[in-house]
DNA sequence: GCCGTTTTCGGCCCGACTGTTTTCAGTCG
C-alpha cells in the first residue's frame, strides 16, 4: 500500500508550506492525505486501472496532486518534497508536535533562532531566549516547556478499554452536580475507535461556572491547561487530557454531534448545510438567511432538517454513511445486547486464571446462553499448552460440566496454533473430536507477505476449523499485523465458512474496523469473542461489539447474536 | 492546491481560550 507513505509525505508538505507562510495550500495537502490515508483501495491500484483520470475522481486531489501522486508511483520520489526538504532543516516538524506551538511561532524560532529541532529549542529557553522574541513571553515559554516534558512524556494515544472506564468515572462524579443537567462523552471515544488521544465530555448545564469550577477541582486533575465559562481543559494524573464543555440545554443536539466528529464528518455535512441555505455550527443549526435556529436540541432534528437518517456514531468517519444516510439505506447495526454467546475463551488448564466451571457460571451470569472454551495447544508452551492426549481429557470434563450446570450451554474446544508452515498444532482426528476449533496465528509475525497468505491459506483450507482466531495478529502500540494477502484469506473464508473473529481484547480488536468493513463487502460471517482469561474480562465483550459497529456490521453478519438451536448451520461439528 | 445550483476567480469550518498587547494573532479542536 502507497497510501500510507504518500499520505505522510502530503502531511509533512503541509508541515513545511505552513512554516513558511504559505497560505491555503497546506489545507488542501492535508485534506488530501486524509483522504488517501483513509481510502478503501490502494492508489497505486487505481492508477493502474483508471490512470491519471481514476486519481482525479478521489475527493480533494486535482490535477497538481494527481501528478505528484503519479510522480510518486513512478519513481518512488517527490522532487518538490525533496526540494522542500533540502530548504527546511529535519527536525523543524517535530517541533510542530508540541503542544502550544504552531506553524508561526516555529517560524519566528527558526528565522530569528536559528531553533532547528526540540534540543535546541529547549537549550534556547533555559537561556530564556524563546520569552524574547516577538509574541512570545514567560508565560508562552514556560508552556512550551511543558509541552516538550509531555511530548518526552510520549504521546501514544490511549486504549479505548482504558479510556472508556476514566471517562464514565468523570461522568459519574460531574452527574453527582445538581446543575449539571444532560451529560455525556463525545468524540472519538463515543465513535469508540480503538485509540482514543483526550476525553471529551459536554454538559448541558445554566450554570457553566459552577460546573468547571467543580471540574477544575476534581482530585486527579494534576494541571489546569485552559478554563474558560463553556470549555476547561485539564490533565488527569493518568496522563490523560480530558475536555469539558458546557452547552446551553437548547442546542445541546448540536454542541454533541459537533464534538463527536469526525472532523471529516463534520464538515462533509457543513457543506451539505450550506448547500441548502444553512450554517452548522455546535450552537445550532441556522437558516442562513434570517440567522434563525432550525435545529439543535437534539442531533436526530439536525440530520433529519438536513435530509438524513440518524447516523450511528461509530459511522462518523465520511465513509459514505452521509450519502447512504440521504436514502435511509445505513445498516442497523449490531448491539452488545444482541450478543448470546463466545466462543473464544480459556482456563486454568492453559493460561487461564479461572477453572472451566468458574468460567461457565460467570458467562451465564454475565447473561450468555452458550459459551466454548478454547484452550492453547502443545506449541504454544508459553501458555502452557495440552498435548492430544491432555486436550481431549479436558474436553471431556468440560461436556461433563453440562449435566452440573444448566441454563447455559459449554461447549468444549481448543484455539490450536497454525505453525509457521500452514498446518496445525492437533492432527484432523484429533480436531474431529472437538466441537470448535479456533485457530489463530501466535508465532512467525515477521513472514513475508506471499509466505504469510500461503500460510494462512492453508490452515484455514482444513475442513475442521470453524473461527479464524485474532486473524492479524497485531497488538495495538507493540506489534504489527502479520502481512497476508486480505482480499485473498477473506474470499477463502467466505467459500470455506470460516468464521472471522473480532477479537475483544482492548490491545488486540482484531479483525479492526476497516478489515471487517472489507470483509462484509467480500461475504464473510463473524463472532465476536472476548478471548477472556479470566471471569472478569467477559466485560470486554463491548469493545468487540464497537469494533464491528466501526466495521458496519450488523446482527445477521455475527454469528453469536444467533439463538443456541441455530448454531448448527455455522459449525459443521456442533452436536446440541 | 481544490472546487463550482453564489463562482473558472475567489473563496476555503468556525468559535473559544490564551497570552501579548492595548485590539488581536496564534493555536486548538
Amino acid at each position: 500500500m502507497l497510501n500510507y507513505d504518500l499520505a505522510q509525505i502530503f502531511y509533512e508538505i503541509a508541515d513545511f508550506l505552513d512554516i513558511e507562510g504559505v497560505a491555503w495550500k497546506p489545507q488542501a495537502y492535508r485534506k488530501a492525505a486524509r483522504t488517501i490515508e483513509n481510502l478503501q483501495e490502494d492508489v497505486e491500484e487505481i492508477y493502474n486501472e483508471k490512470g491519471i483520470k481514476g486519481l482525479l475522481e478521489i475527493e480533494g486531489i486535482g490535477q497538481a496532486l494527481a501528478e505528484k501522486i503519479e510522480e510518486y508511483i513512478h519513481t518512488g520520489e517527490l522532487k518538490d518534497y525533496s526540494k522542500l526538504k533540502k530548504s527546511l532543516p529535519k527536525g523543524i516538524s517535530e517541533l510542530l508536535e508540541i503542544g502550544g506551538l504552531g506553524p508561526k511561532k516555529v517560524a519566528v524560532l527558526y528565522q530569528k533562532l536559528k531553533i532547528k529541532n526540540i534540543k535546541e529549542l529547549e537549550f534556547a529557553i533555559k537561556k530564556n531566549k524563546v520569552a524574547e522574541m516577538p509574541g512570545f513571553g514567560q508565560k508562552t515559554q514556560e508552556n512550551i516547556l511543558a509541552g516538550i516534558q509531555l511530548h518526552k512524556h510520549g504521546t501514544e494515544r490511549m486504549l479505548l478499554g482504558e479510556a472508556l472506564p476514566i471517562a464514565r468515572q468523570l461522568v459519574s462524579e460531574l452527574k453527582k452536580l445538581k446543575e449539571a443537567q444532560q451529560i455525556e462523552i463525545a468524540g472519538s471515544l463515543r465513535r469508540k475507535k480503538e485509540t482514543i488521544g483526550d476525553i471529551d465530555i459536554l454538559i448541558s448545564s445554566k450554570n457553566p461556572v459552577k460546573v468547571m469550577d467543580k471540574f477544575t477541582s476534581l482530585s486527579y486533575v494534576k494541571r489546569i491547561l485552559a478554563k474558560g465559562p463553556t470549555k476547561s481543559s485539564v490533565y488527569l494524573s493518568s496522563d490523560i487530557q480530558v475536555d469539558l464543555r458546557v452547552i446551553d440545554p437548547k442546542v445541546f443536539g448540536a454542541a454533541l454531534q459537533y464534538f463527536t466528529g469526525s472532523k471529516e464528518h463534520n464538515i462533509k455535512l457543513r457543506g451539505i448545510a450550506q448547500n441548502n441555505g444553512y450554517k452548522l455550527s455546535e450552537y445550532g443549526l441556522f437558516n442562513k438567511k434570517t440567522g434563525k435556529l432550525v435545529a439543535g436540541k437534539t442531533e436526530e432534528e439536525i440530520y433529519k432538517k438536513l435530509g438524513r437518517q440518524y447516523i450511528e456514531p461509530e459511522l462518523r468517519e465520511n465513509y459514505n454513511e452521509i450519502e447512504l444516510a440521504k436514502d435511509k439505506k445505513l445498516p442497523k447495526l449490531v448491539e452488545l445486547k444482541d450478543i448470546k454467546g463466545d466462543f473464544h475463551m480459556h482456563t486454568i488448564a492453559s493460561d487461564g486464571a479461572n477453572t472451566a466451571e468458574e468460567m461457565a457460571l460467570a458467562a451465564k451470569k454475565f447473561g450468555y446462553e452458550y459459551i466454548a472454551i478454547t484452550d492453547h495447544t502443545k506449541y504454544d508452551r508459553i501458555a502452557n499448552g495440552l498435548n492430544e492426549k491432555e486436550m481431549l481429557e479436558h474436553a471431556k470434563r468440560i461436556r461433563d460440566l453440562n449435566k452440573k450446570i444448566k441454563g447455559i450451554k459449554i461447549f468444549a474446544g481448543a484455539e490450536v496454533a497454525i505453525l509457521a508452515d500452514g498446518s496445525l498444532d492437533f492432527p484432523e482426528d484429533v480436531l474431529k473430536k472437538l466441537d470448535i476449533v479456533v485457530a489463530s496465528l501466535h508465532s512467525g509475525f515477521k513472514q513475508d507477505k506471499d509466505a504469510a497468505t500461503k500460510r494462512v491459506l492453508k490452515a484455514l483450507d482444513n475442513k475442521y476449523v470453524d473461527i479464524f482466531g485474532h486473524p492479524t495478529g497485531r497488538i495495538i502500540h507493540q506489534r504489527e499485523p502479520i502481512k497476508f494477502n486480505m482480499p485473498e484469506v477473506l474470499k477463502l473464508c467466505k467459500e470455506r465458512k470460516v468464521l472471522l473473529e473480532i477479537n475483544s481484547s482492548p490491545s488486540r480488536l482484531d479483525l479492526k474496523d476497516t478489515d471487517i468493513k472489507q470483509a462484509i463487502d467480500i461475504g464473510c460471517k463473524f463472532v465476536i469473542d472476548t478471548d477472556s482469561h479470566a471471569a472478569s474480562h467477559f466485560y470486554g465483550l463491548e469493545y468487540g461489539v464497537a469494533t464491528a459497529r466501526r466495521g458496519w456490521a450488523t446482527p445477521d453478519h455475527i454469528v453469536n447474536t444467533k439463538p443456541l438451536n441455530q448454531l448448527h448451520r455455522y459449525f459443521r461439528k456442533l452436536k446440541l
